[in-house]
DNA sequence: AATGAATGAGAGTTCATTCAT
DNA sequence: TATGAATGAACTCTCATTCAT
């Protein structure tokens, strides 16, 4: 998509103006993310990429200023893949129960994108300033505020709160699932959900009174 | 403790047998945690690590065979003091919400002894064979498991992943908050504590009839 | 000649595809060979070869990938230089006397070519697997046996210990004199000559009678 | 005897007084041949040298000014063994085929005393300044040219060179018999007594006309 | 005298990046 | 524009030697 295209862009040297250099550039990320999901990123280096891409190392440079450069593009397409899923997931009929189950299987989609590259790119990668690495966590987090207030009436703190303590441990759910092999368990995905249901039934509770 | 002094000495090339040596082990041990936590695994040197311990590279190449060993003595040094602290979080009497917080200062209690060392220990080195990192992750499974065991009636399968749906939730929301630096904050706390009790009420009622 | 490029690149990285890289690979293996002769394997160091080569480090590493290598791929060109000159003494006209001469200037010549390197490279550097020093034994042995075959008639197997005799006895003259320096003498070459004669001439009578 | 002990020590860094130092310092050589015999030159190392004796490195440095100043001592006492043996080996009587078979015999008893050290003591390690070999070098000689006296009536120039050819060529066949592990071949033996009583009987013609 | 912890120069090797072709 | 040879700073690790104890 249009705005895709031009994140992508953003850590790069110059457009590829022409349908050739498109090409190009696709291929070299292509590579690129092999070798990152391959190697980690102490051990990314962009010989390697620019050999498997078929490419010079020269034409790589041509394209993107240095190695972090590289891994931001990356980055970037694989944030922009979150995206989509998700935006795919936010379906906002029916009733609590339906919309924990899409959440759930959105997110455990999300895990299923390319695993060693995620944990690579969320751990290891070190951000560059001015990343669009916090244009993300914003939409990410929006995601689930916008899930929190749909079913839960309470003052924007409560639900911000709410919201990122839900994002996380759900979070922390699958990607420890993830590091396991154990994503496709149905057990943990029943257990996920209820866990979700238990958390924001607790809080409809709160909504009469607040204990603190 | 003894055990922690011997686990340390896993990866060493000797055992450090004079006072002399194993104040040398403990500066080292100190200066590379430091270049650990600041540089990431990917960024470590250990000629970095030898400079800010005020010692020759050869004598830290006198205790640790190899850079990866460095990091396996910090990481054991680190894992133990995580152990000490869960230990002493673990406490049997009370009301259910009396031993859900006393599990969360715990947990917290944990993530605030080096946070960023913690990342850095946790996902960026590599683990090499035979890791006492097994060790470890076995350890604080049970942490988990015994916790759930107190507060559920269930069969080992359901505790079990009751045990890890938990554990992989908590971790989430305490590294994400540690990640934002509100690891201090009291809401979020609270909203945790309330997401484990809401989960473990929740499954209360399965006892009676698993619906599934 | 077309083999002997061939061999020197068994143990090379890559092959030199344009004129410049093949100038650069004969620079290096030239200062190489400089160094090895000088120093000797112990004190062979793959930077002093490159500073005297007045090459970067790397482009050294870019055509050899260890230190072995490059040492190996010295080996080669001087076996090859050897093998090019015992193919020029082997003429097999003339009288027993004269094909002596032939046999002690050859032997000589070649222990002309490099002598310090020689003795480094025959008895210091290590061979890796699969070396083409058998090969290259193989065909010395040849050459030989093959002058044994010309000047004796008898089994195979005598006519096989002779040759190793004779190959070694006149390798330890020739060595011993490069190592004293006189291989230009005149005297020593005639006694050497006279040795194998003596020899040869010997063995003529164990034909009839094989006294043992 | 008296004067080996001496040679011993013209490379060390002073006297052993005492038994307890002798003692100390013969293990320390023991070690060392074991360590050169093993790794060659270019991997012995001081260390090993030392953890192998059982003794301090400090230990080793007392008695020796450097690495080289040990070898060197080995080198003595390996030139001394050497010598001992020729000396058995240097009996008068009998006829000449006699006197060939004991040269032949002591010869390769020399070879036999510890053919891996005697290969790195005579190719690599490196001669120091002043280095008692060329006094052995001259014994050597002698020993062969007392065998041409006495088996060949010449002028001293001729006797002279025919004993260093006879000489060079007997080690070359000895040594080169060592590497291949054919030292206790009979067959090679008595190919061996051949080409000396050969080369001497031809000689003995050389006497009536020398045929240049 | 003996010890062995400590030193640090220096070796082999990698890889991000440049630039002549 | 594309190439890939060339560069060299930087990194891991070894080992001869010293010196406080």
């Amino acid at each position: 998509m249009n705005t895709r295209v031009t994140d992508t862009m953003r850590s790069m040297r110059k457009a590829p103006r022409q349908r050739r250099s498109q090409v190009m550039v696709d291929v070299i990320l292509q590579a690129a993310a092999r070798v990152l999901a391959k190697n980690g990123w102490s051990k990314f280096n962009t010989n390697e990429v620019a050999r498997i891409a078929g490419v010079s190392i020269g034409s790589l440079y041509q394209y993107f200023p240095n190695k972090l450069a590289l891994a931001e593009a990356i980055r970037q397409q694989h944030l922009d893949a979150i995206l989509q899923v998700l935006a795919a997931a936010t379906i906002e009929e029916g009733e609590l129960i339906k919309r924990i189950e899409r959440l759930v299987d959105g997110v455990i989609a999300v895990h299923l994108i390319n695993p060693s590259l995620h944990r690579v790119l969320l751990d290891e990668v070190p951000l560059s300033e001015r990343s669009a690495h916090e244009d993300f966590e914003q939409r990410y987090a929006q995601f689930y505020r916008q899930f929190v207030e749909q079913n839960l009436q309470a003052d924007a703190f409560r639900t911000s709160i709410a919201a990122k303590v839900l994002a996380s441990a759900v979070e922390g759910v699958v990607h420890d699932a993830s590091r396991r092999n154990e994503l496709d368990s149905n057990e943990l995905k029943q257990e996920l959900q209820k866990l979700i249901h238990a958390y924001l039934e607790s809080k409809q509770g709160d909504k009469i009174a607040t204990p603190e």
